[in-house]
DNA sequence: CTGAAAGCGCTTACAG
DNA sequence: CTGAAAGCGCTTACAG
């Protein structure tokens, strides 16, 4: 099945013919591409010229070799691709991260950790094949990445188990302040019986959130109108909701933690007969097809997911560069009104 | 802001050290390595305790360097970054692409599309940088792709424009054999006004997908109850769904083209008073959350989107080594019954 | 500001 | 089956 050759490759310029063609030594050439300081104008505009005419494209992996840099940021990916895949919010992250590496000369690569031996995926990363890594979900309880992070750059998405220690740089959201608005929002629009769909009160963020909610009740003097506990997924949204209307206690508000769970849970209120927003104003978290493809559209907290993945790689980058920066970055959100919490 | 130095790199073993370790040549632990068939069993037992012992990984840059290769396959995003994201279909795609790559030596890398310059994209591969490339999406009328697959191992996953030439190789679903199934399943449960809610039609697979349903109409001798085009969205599909029921043509079942419109639409035909499936049954197409997450869940057909990114990836492979193999891969395709058509 | 030279850590004909 | 040697295409002190 083996063919002669995999399609000759053509002409590739090299440095040297860069070089060469601007009559430079290739070391100067080299200083030309990297922006080293001291080199002339004159100099600078005969090797750009040599290097537009050619096409020239510096060679990664020599670069990399002689440098000892990689220019790769690694995203790493949970094993269950397909769970972690699924929730556009991680998506959505990584589309960001993509974008700003876009602009950097720094490229990212989708790693996936072998669950089973991490150890060997922790020796890739540790061995110099990436200059950092950016870390967005774990299993919970372990704490190798934070052990990864003594010897190489790495950034959190997600809060790492344990102890926040200095060794640790994370971009996150502030979870409680995103559901102080999404409820206080529903506070001002008259509600007075809220209700809310947590996300899974196992991890920060679904606790972080819960609190936000209930801060609000009772800084509005209000009294809870029940909790469900949800998973993030529509499913997950919809099966809470029966929980909620099931308990009996009337709502007329639910603060819903992400829009996924949101969509899920819109079906149900409709199909007992609860409209939005006139029997129920439904507000939630994330800015997606979930809080758009609804009927009604919902009024969401914008999360700006896109913005933390640039802010993970641009955090990155400058870890890698030996900057010096503070442990955590806060991402900023803010509330987009639907019809979903219209008067 | 800078720091003195960025992390003291630990120590890093290098190939010289594991075969001094094993008592051979680098030339020998070389071999090993790259399972080269030239050495003794007891030489590879050697050298591969050596490689544990020091936990040994190759360095990828000298590696691509020395051999030509760079054992790394570009997905080619398009610059609407977020777009691309929003759609699960694509990150179903880029997670089966993932889940294959770890599974071989090859590494699989982001990479955007500038649309100012593809020029620039486009040399940044032509020139020895990726061994081979994934197009998922790309400008309909552009046929740069094209002409990169004449210097490039490139694997398309969409029909690019123009005909097909040996030079293209193609994986993809049988996108009119997906609507056949999924209308014949609504003709089988005795549905006889079938109506549908397209993809866009300037796409090869929106069309295809709207022929399979008109065709199984034809073949079962019934006559269409509406057509309406969609985008993909929910929103799109909620709206395709309002025109469909403004038309006035009453209709017992819909065949929507994508279960990301589908959930859109469910929410327009509850209000309207149409029960899913009493009044209305609906099948569609993708197997996500989007079908799942709707009450009911949607009868749909599972186009193993995932598996398509896999063969994507494989094929890849299989090209960048050299062998001779089909232009077109078909990734198979199967129903997934849920209460969405339920008699 | 510029160049000659060494070296980054591997692979791979070439001999044996 | 194994080793010595050359070389992959860059970067970067080191001199000047």
């Amino acid at each position: 099945m083996k063919e002669s050759a995999p399609a000759a490759q053509p002409w590739i310029p090299t440095l040297e013919e860069v070089a060469a063609l601007a009559g430079v030594s290739s070391s100067t050439a080299s200083r030309v591409i990297n922006g080293s300081p001291r080199v002339t104008e004159q100099t600078i505009a005969r090797v750009n010229a040599a290097i537009a005419k050619v096409g020239y494209v510096p060679n990664r992996a020599a670069r990399n070799l002689a440098s000892r840099r990689t220019q790769t940021v690694a995203m790493m990916i949970p094993e269950r691709t397909a769970e972690f895949f699924a929730d556009p919010y991680f998506a959505e992250v990584i589309q960001g991260a993509a974008m700003y590496a876009s602009s950097t000369e720094y490229s990212l690569t989708l790693l996936i950790e072998s669950e089973k031996d991490p150890e060997k995926t922790h020796q890739f990363l540790r061995r110099g094949n990436v200059d950092g890594a950016l870390i967005l979900s774990h299993h919970s309880g372990s704490s190798t990445y934070r052990e990864l992070a003594r010897t190489l750059p790495v950034v959190f998405g997600v809060r790492p188990p344990g102890e926040m220690g200095d060794e640790i740089h994370i971009v996150d959201v502030d979870n409680h302040a995103a559901a102080v608005l999404g409820t206080q929002h529903l506070v001002d629009r008259g509600r007075t019986r809220i209700a809310t769909i947590t996300g899974p009160l196992d991890t920060f963020a679904g606790r972080e959130r819960m609190r936000g909610w209930s801060e609000t009740l009772v800084a509005a003097g209000l009294d809870p109108a029940g909790s469900e506990e949800g998973d993030y997924t529509p499913a997950g949204g919809a099966a809470a909701a029966r929980r909620l209307i099931a308990a009996d206690a009337p709502f007329d508000a639910v603060f819903i933690a992400s829009a996924q769970m949101a969509s899920g849970a819109m079906g149900v209120l409709k199909e007992n007969g609860l409209r939005v927003p006139a029997d129920v104003a439904v507000a939630t978290v994330d800015n997606n097809v979930f809080s758009t493809g609804t009927t009604p559209p919902l009024t969401t907290v914008d999360l700006h997911t896109a913005a933390k993945g640039a802010a993970m790689m641009a955090t990155i980058v400058r870890l890698i560069k030996g900057e010096h920066i503070g442990i955590q970055t806060l991402v900023p959100m803010d509330l987009v009104e639907r019809e979903s919490t219209a008067i």
